[in-house]
DNA sequence: CTGTTAGCGCTTTCAG
DNA sequence: CTGAAAGCGCTAACAG
């Protein structure tokens, strides 16, 4: 239908000035009589004129485009991130480009380089390789890491404090009585893994209660063998409570002790790290570590705007309070021991 | 760090070429003497030089990202639908750029001015506004519309038979013996709803069951007095079974059941549209009309990207099959009645 | 097989 | 307040 694109050139004619005028008018900076303005206004509007985002990026040497990388979409925490990224995002009027990396650098590389293609205004990820930051850094570009932190270049970040949320969740087991707790932990050196096992073991040494290191279950992303790995848990290490450290293990976890015929919380206590639907819905409830993820997302986009506007300086870190919610999930361990 | 850029012509000058010659040697089109590639290749990669996407898309007037709208991104449904999208366009080496419109027309209407200004390959939505399809069309940029079809010009679309599905749901519950059916959909002019509300009709007519009217209720999306109108469907409608087209009014009804009291499917019988994970882990689970809905993301993807590739053509449209899965929530009606 | 040339559409000094 | 001019980085004829 079109047959050719309608360009600056075009309205600027239609309206009898020069390209410059045409731009000054439509972007609304610089001198331009309120005459002319009006009448570019509305050759621009007749005529449907669409500004060309690449021509400007080119002259300006950065877009109004954020490069976002998360783990896994699929994943409903990383989903609720991403929206809200987005939304704060299109609330200023700038666009996400996102990508998915499964937690394989390689993949993380190839979004990174294509964001330093597009001249991204910034970078926001929840990072899976450390030279991404350097990489970034050295074209340039700014970045916010969420959830957890991985860069070894200075940047702004939003995270939880995994410490604290595990240490409560523990705290709320050794308080009911629990002295064998199990935990389950991603099988990665992130930052979020880490703060949660140290928090588990930090609440153990306030208690005075010994852990027991086979209690201790690394698991990896989306490995087939979560769920043997609970089984063994369960049959190795003869705990009365699990702390999943994540979502889908919390899953695995009440599937496996649903396939066992276990009663929660009679046999066992459940408590997770990330608060996601099905944990009100079942019966009983999961008694979790909730987190504020849609507002982790909004936060950390408001971090990159005020970034891009503001340029450097000192790197500003958030680190947001969990909140321990308990629910049906956990009790006191059964009288009789095992 | 990085002063400043480096450009094809840095390295072309490295490497003692001219740009041309550098451009066909990293795009790998046109002749290029191996021992030119060689050096061009070496000096690119000592030099770190990442092509300026921008100047790209200026000068060949399109670029190799794919807009993507859907309504909702923090609802599971439209979340596996992008996570599908972003898995096959990753895949083909091109960007998602993904804009959440909360079914609102000028939401999705800026959306789509952006694809344009960017110079989208083609654009990817669950459309809303039914004028976003003749916009892009004038720009002569590719549409597939996933979910349901909207758009007034003829464009690729992958879907769902609705009608097929929610004739099966309906089947399903008067062949339990439910006379009294009440149907839960989203209070807009979609080809889903309108497909879903008739698919139950269309039950009922093979049934010889009349419908009561009173028994089809519209719930806007996001509406708050969803619940409201379950409870005021449950105490005016009496039915003994609840088909909810979507899974928010799936989730919703869920509550509401619970609230008061009445177990599934002993006192009403539940069906969902749309199978969400917490759909098999409530006690009894809920019988499905399953989608595919992470395939039909992917789905709508490749049929972008062929349709970029081929360019004009037949549209195609893919028409994919839902699948019952009968789990715990129905049953046959009280013998009682009410 | 390679280099020259000519823009793509926009913004931004800099004179007027 | 406005226009002329230059150029962002890349690609695509085209002529050698």
């Amino acid at each position: 239908m079109a047959i050719r694109a309608v360009t600056l050139a075009d309205i600027a004619r239609e309206a009898g000035t020069s390209r410059s005028t045409a731009s000054r008018a439509l972007n609304g900076r610089g001198y331009v009589s309120a005459r002319a303005r009006a009448r570019l206004l509305a050759a621009a509007d007749r005529m449907g004129y669409v500004p060309n985002a690449s021509a400007r990026t080119l002259k300006q040497k950065t877009s109004r485009v954020v490069g976002v990388v998360v783990t896994d979409l699929g994943n409903e925490f990383y989903a609720r991130l991403a929206a809200g990224i987005e939304q704060t995002l299109r609330e200023a009027d700038h666009q996400m480009v996102l990508v998915a990396d499964n937690s394989d650098s390689e993949q993380e590389l190839r979004g990174i380089r294509t964001f330093i293609a597009m001249r991204a205004a910034g970078v926001i990820m929840t990072p899976a390789n450390d030279a991404s930051g350097a990489l970034l850094a050295r074209h340039d570009v700014r970045i916010v890491e969420v959830d957890r932190r991985l860069a070894d270049v200075p940047c702004d970040a939003v995270v939880i404090d995994n410490q604290r949320g595990a240490q409560d969740a523990t705290e709320h087991l050794l308080e009911l009585g629990h002295r064998r707790i199990g935990i389950l932990a991603a099988d990665t050196d992130w930052t979020t893994d880490a703060g949660r096992v140290g928090g588990y073991r930090l609440a153990h040494d306030q208690g005075g209660v010994p852990v027991d290191e086979r209690l201790i279950v690394r698991i990896g992303f989306h490995a087939p063998d979560a769920e043997t790995k609970i089984d063994a848990l369960l049959d190795d290490g003869s705990p009365t409570a699990i702390f999943a450290a994540n979502n889908p293990l919390a899953e695995a976890a009440w599937n496996v002790l649903r396939r066992r015929g276990l009663a929660l919380p009679r046999d066992v206590s459940l408590v997770a790290f990330d608060d996601v639907p099905w944990m009100t819905m079942v019966e009983p409830g999961i008694t979790v570590i909730a987190q504020p993820t849609i507002e982790m997302g909004r936060r950390a986009a408001r971090l990159l705007l005020a970034r891009v506007d503001d340029g450097v300086g000192e790197p500003h870190v958030e680190l947001l309070q969990p909140t321990l919610v308990v629910r049906g999930s956990t009790g006191p361990p059964r009288p009789s021991g095992r």
